[in-house]
DNA sequence: CCCATGATCAATTACTCTATTGAATAGTAT
DNA sequence: ATACTATTCAATAGAGTAATTGATCATGGG
C-alpha cells in the first residue's frame, strides 16, 4: 500500500464519522442521548420519528461508534459511546452557532429576544450556588433529571411548572436550565415564572455542558 | 413556526457542517490547512486532486464556514475559518483513532510498529526543551515550517534529511515532528536517523496540536 | 494592452447513497 | 401463548455526490 492509498483510506474511514453527523435527525438523537440513556421508542417519540426510522439512524451512529446500545428487557437502551462524543457534537454545534448566519437568523426568529432573559453562565451559577442565594430548577422531563442533574436542582418539568408554582421560592432568584443553549424549555419557563412575579433567569448552557465542565452533579433521587 | 419545525431546521442547518466533514478529501484539506494557509493549487497537489476538484471541495468547506479564503495576487489563499475548526477536526480524528477498529488496523498495517519509535508527548518535549537537552527537527515541507513551528525547531524537510545529516547533533537526542499523529514524515525521519546512528524519537502530536496547547511557537525565520 | 496563470464555473457523466415507510421477523418478558 | 420492542427487509422515491472537461473570469507581468 502506497502512501497515497494509506492517506485515502485513513481519511476515508474518518469520513464515516462525518457521514454520521451529516443528518439533522441524527444530531438531534445525539443531543438527546447527551441528556441520558434512552430506549429507541423513547428517542423516536422525542425526535418525532417512526421507530423504524429512528432505529435505522441509530444504527448509522452505532456503526460510526458514536453510540452504543444494550438490551435491557424488552428495550434497547442507547447511550453515547464516550464522553468525547458529546464534546464533538458540542463543538460542531457551537461552531454552527457562531459561524452560520442561517442559525442566528433562525434562533432570532423562533426564540425571539433572548437578551431579556438575562442568561447566567455556568461559572456564575456555580459561584452563587455555593452561597445559597439562588434556587435552581431543572425543567427537562423527569426521566432526564433522574439520570443526572445539577447538584441541588429541583425537578419541575416545564409541562408541570404552571400548577407547581407554589413549590418555588419568591425570596430568591430562580435559575432554570434544560438541555442546552438551543433548548426552549428554559426560555419558556423563565417567561412563565416572570409572568407570575418570580425573579427568574435562564442558564446559558444545559446539563450536559455543566457535567462536561466537571461541576457537581447528582442523579437518581427526585427532589431537594 | 412550531417547535418541531424549529428543531428540524436547527438540526438541519447544523448537519450542513456534518456534510462538509463527510468526505475524506475534505478532511485531508482541513488537515493540511491546520498546518498553515495554502493556495488551491498547492492544496490540490498535496491532496492528489485536480485543481477543479480541490476547488469544488473547498467551496463545500467554505459554505459550511469551516474555511475562508482571500485572493492574494493570482492565488486564492485558503485558511481555517477559526481555531475551533481545528479543534473540531481533531476531536473527530481522535475519536476515530480510539474507536474505529478499521483505523487501528490500517495504522498497524501501514505504519508498522510505532512502539519502537518511542514517541515523546508534547508535555515531555516542552519540559526537556527548557532544559536544552534535546534538538527538535521539523520535517514538514519548508512552506509549512515558515508559517509556524515549535519555538527552537530546525527545519529539515524529510526529502532533504539524508543529505543534511551533518547539520544534526550527535550528542543530544533528536525529536522529529510533522503534521500530526497520522503523519508519516516523522516516523520515516526517525527510522532514517537511527539507521545513521542518531538517537531519535518522534513527537506524538504535530505542530497544530502544539500550537493549540498554547506552547511556544515561532514563524517566518528559517533556522536555529 | 495582451497574455500566461490560477481559480472558478457550467455542463455532463455516472452513479451511489439517502431517508422513509410498512410489513415481516426476532427476541423477551409475563 | 401473547403482547411488546426493536431490527430487518423490500420497495419507493428522490436527492445528492464526486469527478472530468472545457470555458470563463480575474489578475499581474511583460
Amino acid at each position: 500500500m502506497g502512501q497515497r492509498a494509506f492517506k485515502d483510506r485513513l481519511y476515508g474511514e474518518l469520513a464515516a464519522i462525518g457521514k454520521a453527523l451529516a443528518n439533522g435527525h441524527r444530531l438531534e438523537l445525539l443531543d438527546l442521548l447527551a441528556q441520558g440513556d434512552r430506549s429507541v421508542e423513547d428517542l423516536a417519540r422525542e425526535a418525532a420519528l417512526s421507530v423504524a426510522n429512528a432505529s435505522a439512524h441509530l444504527q448509522v451512529l452505532r456503526r460510526a461508534r458514536l453510540v452504543d446500545a444494550d438490551k435491557r428487557g424488552l428495550h434497547v437502551i442507547y447511550r453515547l459511546a464516550a464522553p468525547g462524543v458529546f464534546d464533538l457534537w458540542r463543538r460542531l454545534r457551537d461552531l454552527g452557532g457562531v459561524r452560520l448566519a442561517e442559525i442566528e437568523r433562525l434562533v432570532a426568529t423562533y426564540l425571539g429576544d433572548r437578551e431579556a432573559l438575562e442568561a447566567v453562565d455556568k461559572d456564575e451559577l456555580r459561584r452563587r450556588l455555593g452561597e445559597g442565594r439562588v434556587a435552581v430548577v431543572d425543567v427537562r422531563p423527569v426521566v432526564e433529571y433522574r439520570q443526572g442533574h445539577i447538584l441541588g436542582a429541583r425537578s419541575v418539568p416545564l409541562a408541570e411548572l404552571e400548577r407547581r408554582l407554589a413549590e418555588l421560592p419568591r425570596d430568591r432568584e430562580i435559575v432554570a436550565y434544560c438541555r442546552g443553549p438551543y433548548c426552549v424549555f428554559a426560555d419558556e419557563a423563565v417567561r412563565l415564572l416572570r409572568q407570575h412575579g418570580f425573579r427568574a433567569r435562564r442558564l446559558t448552557d444545559g446539563f450536559p455542558e455543566w457535567r462536561a465542565a466537571g461541576y457537581p452533579i447528582a442523579s437518581g433521587a427526585l427532589a431537594s
